[in-house]
DNA sequence: TCTGGGGTCCTAGGACCC
DNA sequence: TCTGGGGTCCTAGGACCC
């Protein structure tokens, strides 16, 4: 038995944690760069603003009018409060899979008759509150399908008071009566629309579909879907952590960048936080790409996007991607244009065993750098302060937009709440 | 003026091997 | 008229997720 939990409007709940004076106030959370909305709170989903929406569209007026609280994307909090919720739910449950930063599927134990799942189900919920003042749902059924849209429905109807308990047949079929297609997990907005052609508008109606359907007309997914649904369970729990197999870092720009000197600095910046997390993970890279491009938004300016890749002796050193960086973007950067975006992509991982080696270089060497980069991230990692390389530059003229930052409540000492008697 | 970021998996088709 | 069979590896693109 699976039970699946996941935070109300986890962004947008985080923020109201050391905010209680903003209870029930509308907030929203924008994405980086301060460009769309991407977490509302209840009251703000009340009033219509969808996930999505390009924040400069919302007026000032409207704004002012309900009151509404914005913030700027603050990571540094909610990965703390995620990892407060995830090490609740993993010490009360034998195995968990923590499948975003908002959400987990915890393995029950399957024989709990009907009654005790519920009960587990509501000590998930209130012990989460209690340590994190965080509200989650909890879904519970046979399959992780299933618990997904088990916590649809903990979310949709007030009335289950966030719980819901998916383990008997004729409720599974009850709730997919009632569920478009659309709602169940692994079915996008482009399958809806294939699947609608056909007739199949709810989650029941997938369900009947026959498996060896599924897999003829659309794809391998969707027939474990149509067997998921059914009960049979095709998704287990990943309770170990794969490594990752690709590195992004990318961001809009706060001002368009238009010289090659500033656009450097952006590039390698992003190079040296993507080195970072591949030693963080004890990783090796073989593929770097860069790419730039200019905002598909402005009207009578032709789109420029472009990208190019180098494929290098595996290495994790910075100084040797900054240097394949740096000569990607020399051949796909064109001047007198307004550029808006740019990221760095790592690919193709080893690890230490299995790194094959340069030939032509001395490994010596090549262990110190592994030590040298070692002590870059001890020092970066340490309250010591910050070192960083020369080509990342010092004025930072490429950064995102964060007008509205609330303060790292529970990773700063300085921003540590006070209590005033 | 202003429109996010970071991932995964699957498939078809091309290129190659014997 | 008629031109095999069985594979692997790689990549781009499409779909999905949060």
């Amino acid at each position: 038995m699976f039970a699946h939990i996941d935070v109300n409007s986890f962004y947008a709940s985080c923020e109201k944690v050391f905010r209680p004076d903003l209870d029930n106030e509308p907030i929203i959370v924008l994405s980086n760069n301060d460009g769309c909305v991407i977490a509302r709170s209840q009251e703000a989903k009340a009033l219509g603003i969808k996930m999505g929406h390009p924040y400069f569209q919302l007026s000032a007026q409207f704004i002012e009018q309900h009151n509404i609280q914005v913030f700027s994307s603050n990571y540094a909090l909610y990965a703390d409060m995620s990892n407060r919720v995830m090490e609740t739910l993993e010490r009360l449950t034998p195995a968990i899979e923590i499948y975003s930063i908002d959400e987990a599927f915890c393995q029950l134990a399957t024989h709990s008759p009907s009654l005790e799942l519920e009960q587990i189900g509501k000590t998930l919920k209130d012990t989460v509150k209690q340590h994190t003042h965080l509200a989650v749902g909890v879904g519970i059924a046979p399959t992780k399908t299933l618990a997904k849209l088990a916590n649809y429905a903990a979310k949709k109807w007030q009335k289950t008071q966030g719980v819901v308990d998916l383990s008997n047949r004729i409720r599974q079929h009850k709730l997919m009566a009632i569920t478009p297609v659309e709602e169940v997990w692994g079915i996008g907005r482009r399958l809806a629309k294939q699947l609608n052609v056909l007739k199949i508008n709810t989650a029941l109606d997938l369900a009947k579909l026959s498996p060896h359907e599924a897999r003829k007309k659309f794809n391998v997914i969707v027939e474990r879907t149509v067997r998921e649904l059914n009960g049979e369970s095709c998704l287990t729990l990943d309770n170990i952590h794969e490594p990752r197999k690709q590195i992004i870092c990318s961001r809009s720009f706060g001002e368009k960048v238009t010289e090659l000197e500033v656009m450097q600095a952006a590039i390698c910046n992003y190079t040296a936080k993507a080195a970072e997390k591949l030693r963080h993970d004890k990783q090796y890279c073989k593929h770097i790409t860069v790419f730039i491009k200019t905002s598909p938004f402005v009207p009578n300016s032709p789109y420029y996007s472009n990208y190019s890749s180098e494929v290098i002796a595996a290495t994790n050193d910075t100084r040797e991607l900054l240097t394949a960086a740096q000569n990607i973007l020399q051949r796909i950067w064109q001047p007198n244009k307004h550029y808006q975006k740019a990221g760095v992509i790592l690919n193709d991982f080893c690890d230490n065993e299995t790194n094959q080696f340069d030939l032509f270089i001395d490994h010596h060497k090549k262990t110190r750098n592994g030590d040298l980069m070692q002590v870059i991230d001890k020092i970066n990692y340490s309250h010591l302060g910050k070192i960083f390389f020369a080509s990342q530059g010092v004025n930072g003229q490429w950064h995102m937009k964060q007008n509205r930052l609330s303060p790292a409540y529970t990773t700063r000492i300085a921003d540590i709440a006070t209590v005033k008697l």
